[in-house]
DNA sequence: ATAAGGCTTCCAGTCACTGGAAGGTCAAGC
DNA sequence: GCTTGACCTTCCAGTGACTGGAAGCCTTAT
C-alpha cells in the first residue's frame, strides 16, 4: 500500500504519515524503489494515532499509548491513569476558555459597535487596573 | 524603569517583554548604557498586550487592537467585530474541547484501572472503524 | 519519448514564547 | 580600587505538531 492509499483511508494527510515516521511512530518497511510500503499493521497504528490525536493526546501520550496497546500483559490502570491526567487538563483549558468567552461575550455585548470611537472593550482592555 | 521592574508591574516575563519589542508592538527607549528605559505609555501598552492575550487574542490580534486603541477617531464597529470573531473562535474551541471531554470521560469511567490488562480505552482506540 | 502524477528527501516556516550562553553595567562592601 | 553578585544586553536554539515548497527520482499511459 502506498503513502496516498494510507493518508485516504486513514484521513491522514500524508505529510504527517511521513513526519510519524520520523518520529518513530511507526515504521513501515520499503519497496526496492524506496517507497514506503505500509502493512496492514502500520495503517491499524495509523488510525489509532488519528483517534488518539483527535481525543486530544500529545504525540508523546500517543506514543506510550500505542506502547501499551501492542503490550499484551499492560496493566489497564496505566492506561486510565494517562487517560484521567490528559482529561484534567483538558477540562481545565474548557474553564479557561469559557472565563475569556463570558468576559469577551460581556464586552461584545457593552459595545455599541457603530461609527463612533467610545468602545467599552478597548477601555476595560486600557484600564489600568495594576 | 528597568525591565525588570516592568516585568512586575505588568506581570509579564522580561523575556516576553523583549520579544514584544523585537516585534514592534514596543519601542522604549534606551538609557546610554543601552538599558530600555520604559516610560509610562509603555507600560501601559504592555498592560494592554498583557489583558489582550489573557483573553486569547493573538499577536496580530494586538497589533490591530492597540492600534485601534492609539486611535482617538477610530470606529468601535471595528473593536468590536475583531472580538466578534475572536468570540467565535473561542466558542469553537469549547465545544472541539467539550466533545473530547465527554468522549474521554466516558472512556475513563469504563475502565477499570486495575493491574487487568482489559482496557475500554485501548479497545476503543483501536477499533478499526475506517 | 514524453507527460502527468506519485513518490522521495530536505529545508524552512508556523506561533508565542522560553532557555541558555556570553558578555557589559551597576551598587555595595571591604 | 577591587571583587562580588545582581542586573542588563544580544544572539542562538528549541518547543509541538505539523505544513509548504523545492528538487529530483519512479511509474504509468499515451
Amino acid at each position: 500500500m502506498n503513502i496516498s492509499e494510507v493518508a485516504t483511508r486513514t484521513r491522514l494527510p500524508a505529510k504527517t504519515i511521513r513526519y510519524y515516521e520520523e518520529i518513530g511512530l511507526i515504521a513501515p518497511p520499503r519497496d526496492v524503489n524506496g517507497y514506503r510500503a505500509f502493512r496492514e499493521t502500520d495503517m491499524h497504528k495509523l488510525a489509532f494515532l488519528g483517534r488518539a490525536r483527535a481525543l486530544g493526546f500529545t504525540i508523546e501520550d500517543c506514543r506510550t499509548l500505542l506502547a501499551l496497546w501492542e503490550d499484551q500483559g499492560r496493566a489497564s490502570a496505566d492506561v486510565r491513569s494517562l487517560a484521567q491526567d490528559h482529561l484534567g487538563r483538558i477540562e481545565a483549558k474548557i474553564t479557561d476558555l469559557e472565563e475569556m468567552r463570558d468576559t469577551l461575550s460581556s464586552l461584545v455585548h457593552a459595545c455599541a459597535g457603530d461609527d463612533r470611537p467610545d468602545c467599552p472593550i478597548l477601555k476595560s482592555l486600557g484600564d489600568a487596573t495594576l
